[in-house]
Order: C-alpha cells, then structure tokens, then sequence
DNA sequence: CAGACAAATAACAACGTTGTTAATAACGAT
DNA sequence: ATCGTTATTAACAACGTTGTTATTTGTCTG
C-alpha cells in the first residue's frame, strides 16, 4: 500500500527503527542521520499509518466528536472553532453525526484518543448504558458521574431577564421549548422564570411561548403570537440563534423596529448574531472561549486524566450589541422604577 | 485496553485464530463452537479493534468524507442520508470538516477504505496535487481524471426556465453568485443565460441579481433589489435554498404573493423547501436519488475499483410544488404566447 | 594497542487481527 | 490394525509501528 518506514529505510540505508526513531526526534539518532530521514521521508510523501501507530498503544492524536445534531449553527460554528483550537495542538478531529451511542461504539473501534459527545436532551440516547474504553467528554446539562462539562444556560437566560429589567423592561416574552424533555432547553426555561419571580415581574402564560423545534420557522410563528397579545410585551428572549432569526424576520415583516419598539436579546454567543441589519444582543458562553475550553479539557482527558475535572460548569455572559433599549412607554435614562 | 480475540479465546478454551474465524463467519469453524465463541463474545462486549483490522489490510468498513462547507442545508441532508445508506450497507462514516486537502490526509493515516470529498468550487484547495493512497470519490463538477461524480446543475437551471416559460412567464429574474470563481455557481449562472437565449428572452442585467454567499440574508437583499426593477420579474429562479428562504421572507415582507404576483423556484431539491408557508417548486437531483448514488458509487469503487466509471452525471428534476403559476398579466391557461 | 565506555545503529518482540499452513481428531474402508 | 480422507482446531507469519535490548562502531585512556 502506502509508503512505510521499511520502505523510508531501505532508501535512506538504515534500519527501520532508526527510521521511526528519527521520524519521532528521539535523541538516539545522530543528528546528521535524523536529516538525512527527514528529507528521504519527505521526498517520498510519508504518511504515518495511524492504524499501527495505535495498535502499539501510542496516541494517535485524532479525537472523535459525537454530533448527533445538524442544523444548529451555534453548534456548528463551536465544532469548527473545537477542530481548529485541536488542530493548533496537533490534534485531529473526525466527526461522527450518528446517535451517539452508535458514534461511541464507532471510535471505539476506530481507536482514537478521546471522544468528545454533544448531546442537547437526555433522553434521545440511554446514555448511561454508553460504555467506552476510551476516555469520553460529554458536553451535556445533566448530572453524570463521566466527565462532563456544562453551560449555565439558566444562568444566562437569567442575565438577560435582570438586563432588561435594568433598562426598565418590566413586560418580557420569552420563546422557547416549553414542556419539553430537554434538559437543556427546560434550563432556559427555568431560568427566566426565576428571574421573572425574583424581580417580582408577573408571568403571563402568554408571555412564554412554546416552539416545537429551535427552527426560524417556529420562531417567526412564535413572535407572531407573542405581537398579538392584549397587552404586547416589550422585549423578548429567545431561546436560540435560530429562534431569534425568525422572530428578526416576523419583527421586521410587521414593520416594528428593533430595538425602538420591541427590544431583543438571543441565546447563542456567536458571532454571526451581530451580523444582522441590527446587531443582536445575545448571552451565553462566548463560543471561542468554549471552543477553547472544551479543546483544553480534552486534551487534559487524555494527556493526565487523574486530575481532570468530573465537571466543569461554564459561566455565560452578555453581550450588549444594538438590539436591546429602553422601552418606550418609561423612556429616557435607566431605570426608571424601583 | 479492551477485549481482544485473545482473552475471548481464553474464556471459551480455543485458540484465537479459532475465534477471529468464528467472528468472521468462517465455515471452517464447528456450528457449536461457533455459537459459543458469539456468546462469549457479546458476553464480553467485544469491539474489534478496527486499527488492526485494517493493519493485515482487509477492510475497515469505514468511508470517511471530507465536507468543507458546513452551512449549506442541502449539503448536511445530503450527508444525513448517504450515512444513513450507508449504513444500512454496513458501512460507517466518519466526517472532517477540514480543507479537502487535509482531510484526505488525515482520512489516509487513519486508512479508511474510501475516501468522499465534496467540494464546491475548485479553487479551494489545488485539487490535483491532493494525493492518496486510498481511493477518492469526488463530488464535484469540474472535469478531472478521477473517479468523479457531478450534478447538471445547469440543466437544471434551464429545466426551471422552461418550466416558468411554459406557464407563460417571460421576466424572469435569478438570483445567484455571478462574478464567481465558483464552477458549480457559475454552471447554474449559465444554464440561466442559455436558457433565456435559446427561449429568446431578454436577458436584463437587473435580472441577473448578484449575490456574495448562499446564505439568506444575501437572498433577501437580492430580492429586495430585483423588486424595484421597473419592470419587475414575473418569477425568480434562485440558485440555493438559503438563497431562496431569503427571497421568500422579502417577498413576504412586502405582502408579495407567492405565486400570485411572483413565482419561485429554487435550487436543491430538498424536502424541506416543501415545508415553507407555500411549498416552493424546486429543481436539482432529489437528494433521496443522489444520496442512494453516491453511496453504491463508493461501495463500488472500493469493492470493484476496476470497473467504476471515471465520471457519472445525475440529472435534475424539477418537483412542482405550490410557488408557481402563470403571471397575472397573461393570466388562465397555460402558454397564451408562442 | 588492549580495554573501557559512550554513541549510534540494528534486531526483535509486541500490539490485535487475518489468512495460510500445520497438527490433531474422527471416521470409514481396507 | 493401518491407511487415507475429512472435519476441526491450533500454530504461525504478516501488517506498520514503537520501545527495549543487543550489537556495532568510534573515541579515549593508560
């Protein structure tokens, strides 16, 4: 098949240890040797073969992500940021979109160094039944005793209710998944109802508007019901990149301007939410410091695994962008009650 | 690590070539010891280490795919359903969502059987200095001495003109990369022209609408300046499905009816276009048709390279949904003109 | 110039699997 | 009993790599 380091050898002169030697920089070989290696190895375009290199037991330096959820361009746009933080580390990423207990079982017998799994809801996969060999990071809200790294998703949503509190909001909407079994999206959830309680803000069932999938299409639906409320709110929160598209669309399409007449603050700290004719303001974990905190992990999972973390909690934050101002009715400087 | 033949062979009292056969379905091995070794070895969770399997060179029954451009939908349910084929042929895929380049690299250390690499336009990578060892499959329009496999994307372009043509529509705008360097763009651009010439329609520049990513926003701004032509199109034949969701919200915005006052058809023929408010018509392969070709295409080149065709073209469809029907103006029944 | 010692290289086992070849067991037929 | 013949199982080499151990080569010392 390929090149090999027979082949390396027989060119160079030497014996094939050698040739591994010199191809891993040991100190064993003579530095004039080491070169002369090098060169021969390059001129015949080597490719190690990753399959022997992990059948004795060594890194393979290839990590396999489970990413059982597509459409989800704030996800997407974390993988592509999680691969190119790996890859400055000389790691590789292969990606898998099956479920991920069938993804799990995938590495597994492709033997690579770590697996990194995305999984939004619990229940989609019995996800305790999963068993690996290799060392497994979940990306996931829910307790776990396998390592596992989170996101303070209530925490956010929380922020943004107390944001827009601040500039005087007292009649926030809120549009996401409702009675659902996603942890995280009941997380979300929960953490604008607590921060409605807290602040003493009356919720209105009105005000919390289901959707049935983060899609622009529910989201557009979603704010068209929200506008046709007796008494309208002025902001709303909306659960996902996706959802906050639809409801940009349905806003604009009613002609009520953002942030004049209805303010507007999205989950998903991408960047993509500030290029939209106005820019969206958004909370959440800032996807790059995610991308390289979850690259960091992983490599930690697989480099010293006694001292990584069982979890690590992210913290969200807000980023003020143009969508968001004083409602009308109080007008004027801050907050003007309470 | 993990269970290996060996520790199999040591429970069920055989030697571990015994097993590898049992595994394997040998007719060398006794019924009966067979079924016990199958026992044993579910017992034991075993997961064959793929790393060795491809070490002695059989095959992996691992297809890996090179997928470059993540935010095309009609991509990701393109890639969704060939895994999904696959699979149901007992083959697994693992996904990079690195430059070709590199992929094909990285997909060659971890020696899968074959190698699918979908690429749109040709200039990002230089295509023909890409060297593997494993075979490529590529996805792609270009003409190349490798097995390729391409969609008539122009054909398909033309299909939507004489479709609205034939209902009686003679402005009709498109919306799409014009300038580009893009070879699948530009054949889409293409098809357009030859089809507004050959059907003896003015091509006006206005209707030639540029824009600069397949993504919506780019569609809704490209409508919004096909909509202010004096002589505003009668329909609009857009080149992507983000493109024609753009388009959509715009037309949508200015209470433009769909197909009232304009007819759409868009490129990709996806189902979800038929998920719309008004199901929109579309052209393109049928990604079910495409995704069950591209997979025994694969199958085919790695189980009998020697009789794979270099090249295989796949016609379009056009699929009537509900965004089309003759322009008010002419009006009733079919063609008045020509 | 023999001996000690270090530097450089070669040889070899091992990783988990498969395919081939060798060994053994079972069974008739002589 | 003895010989083939077949059914079944065991033994072993090979795949491409690494880590360990053995061998060669070179240099310095006395």
């Amino acid at each position: 098949m390929g090149v090999t380091i027979k082949d390396i050898a027989r060119v160079a002169g030497v014996s094939y240890s050698t040739v591994s030697k010199a191809l891993n920089n040991s100190s064993l070989v003579k530095e004039e040797t080491k070169t002369k290696i090098l060169t021969v190895a390059r001129e015949m375009q080597y490719q190690p073969n990753l399959a022997a290199k992990k059948l004795v037991s060594k890194r393979n330096r290839t990590i396999g992500i489970a990413w059982p959820t597509l459409e989800r361009l704030a996800l997407s746009t974390l993988i592509t940021r999680i691969t190119a933080e790996l890859e400055r580390k000389n790691y590789y990423t292969v990606l898998s979109i099956n479920p991920a207990q069938s993804a799990v079982a995938l590495f597994n017998r492709l033997q690579v160094d770590a697996i990194l799994v995305f999984e939004e809801s619990r229940l989609s996969q019995d996800t305790t039944t999963i068993s690996s060999e290799i060392p497994v990071l979940y990306f996931a809200d829910w307790q776990t005793s396998r390592p596992h790294l989170c996101v303070s998703r209530k925490q956010a949503i929380r922020k943004a209710v107390h944001y827009l509190h601040g500039m005087g909001h007292r009649k926030i909407g809120y549009v996401g998944e409702i009675g659902t079994s996603s942890g995280t999206q009941f997380e979300k959830l929960k953490g604008y109802e607590e921060a409605m309680k807290e602040l003493a803000l009356p919720i209105k069932p009105e005000y919390r508007c289901h959707i049935d999938e983060p899609v622009w299409q529910e989201g557009y639906k979603a704010a068209g019901l929200l506008l046709q409320c007796v008494d309208r709110p002025t902001a709303i929160i909306s659960s996902s990149y996706e959802t906050s598209l639809g409801i940009f669309m349905a806003l604009k399409e009613r002609r009520i301007h953002i942030p004049e007449d209805v303010s507007l603050i999205s989950y998903d700290h991408i960047p993509q939410l500030a290029d939209l004719d106005i820019p969206i303001t958004a909370v959440g974990v800032p996807v790059d410091r995610m991308a390289s905190h979850i690259a960091h992990s992983v490599i930690q999972l697989i480099e010293s695994p006694e001292n990584s973390p069982v979890c690590d909690v992210l913290e969200a934050e807000l980023i003020e962008r143009e969508s968001c101002a004083p409602p009308k009715s109080i007008g004027g400087i801050g907050s003007a009650t309470c």
